[in-house]
DNA sequence: GCCTATAATTTCGACATCGAAATTTTCGAC
DNA sequence: GTCGAAAATTTCGATGTCGAAATTATAGGC
């Protein structure tokens, strides 16, 4: 029986650390807390890698997956874009005018509420969009290589559980 | 028995509508990615609310607590300190430079390797990050409200695998 | 029908980060 | 001993983001 002795990954080493300067704390916030910020950013990393071979930024490709998956005609206002990746107004007017300049995304005024604008991807840009999707979850599905299907499952759960007490209710982060 | 059905979260909702656009991707490793990411931009948001009661941004804590929780007398190379924030070395001169200043760090030549920058917690600096942290471990324990012991265990463990795959070997963002 | 309150987007200024180049120091080859 | 390669930090220029102010458009009260 393969009684499996976890190797430690650098957040065992952290809280180490504070229990030998800090004996009296309970650090077990942070080693999930703090698990999950470090996996955010080296997820993040290998995403932003692995859209390099298209030229496309991790931010660029959150706006193009987002238009993509609202479905045919695949137009959204601004206001949805920047709750869906979670940034503000400004942050996404200046993505649209990027992603505009690259001839992916239009741009134009609501004819029914003229306050509003817009968007929505170019035949250039859904073609990319459904390029660049399927070797995005090819390379999701690498980084997850250690974890069995039923692992997968229980990890997503228990995510699911802590969104829901943050009040995970809005937007998205373009599915990453 | 409380047979209970879980509720959606916005990933819930971001799968659907990939399902709905198309239905020939495998979408469960956003499921976990996809969460995480999610996860760790808002349990960063109460974390910022959370510290700025004293004034201090999650980069600056980031930076006490490393050089807290690294025992007396609180001293590390600038080298270290990056690696540990997992920042560039140019970000962090900025970050000492903005501390310095503050008068919660100082700047010291390394007597035996004058190429060397030691960065040191003033005694200012370390009362300050005494208190932070456990104001921060408390918050961080709200957070997670919505979990169980166990529950935490095994997500903690969980995560440990994920990042153990991804290579997770060197600093830390400061036990966040 | 005006006029103000509200909504949606853009503009503006500040800021933290990065990658690359520059600077300073160390160390080894010769 | 001197010179050049390597190491550590800082400087520099560019970039993406944010919050707040400005802009443009809608809608309701009177």
């Amino acid at each position: 029986m393969t009684e499996q002795q976890p190797q430690h990954d650098g957040v065992d080493r952290i809280t180490a650390q504070w229990r030998a300067v800090r004996p009296d704390l309970d650090t077990s916030p942070m080693a999930v807390i703090g698990r999950i910020s470090r996996a955010s950013r080296l997820l993040e990393r290998g995403i932003k890698e692995n859209l390099t071979v298209h030229g496309i930024e991790p931010w660029e490709f959150d706006v193009l997956a987002t238009l993509l998956r609202s479905g045919a005609p695949h137009v959204l206002t601004a206001g949805e874009l920047s709750s869906a990746a979670m940034v503000s107004s400004a942050a996404l007017t200046n993505r649209i005018d990027h992603l505009e300049q690259k001839g992916l995304v239009e741009r134009a005024v609501d004819p029914a509420h003229r306050r509003r604008v817009l968007i929505s991807l170019t035949d250039t840009g859904r073609e990319l969009a459904n390029r660049l999707v399927e070797h995005h979850l090819t390379g999701e599905e690498h980084q997850l290589a250690g974890l069995t299907a039923d692992e997968r499952d229980q990890l997503a759960g228990l995510l699911r559980r802590v969104l829901l007490t943050l009040g995970d209710h809005t937007g998205d982060p373009a599915g990453r």
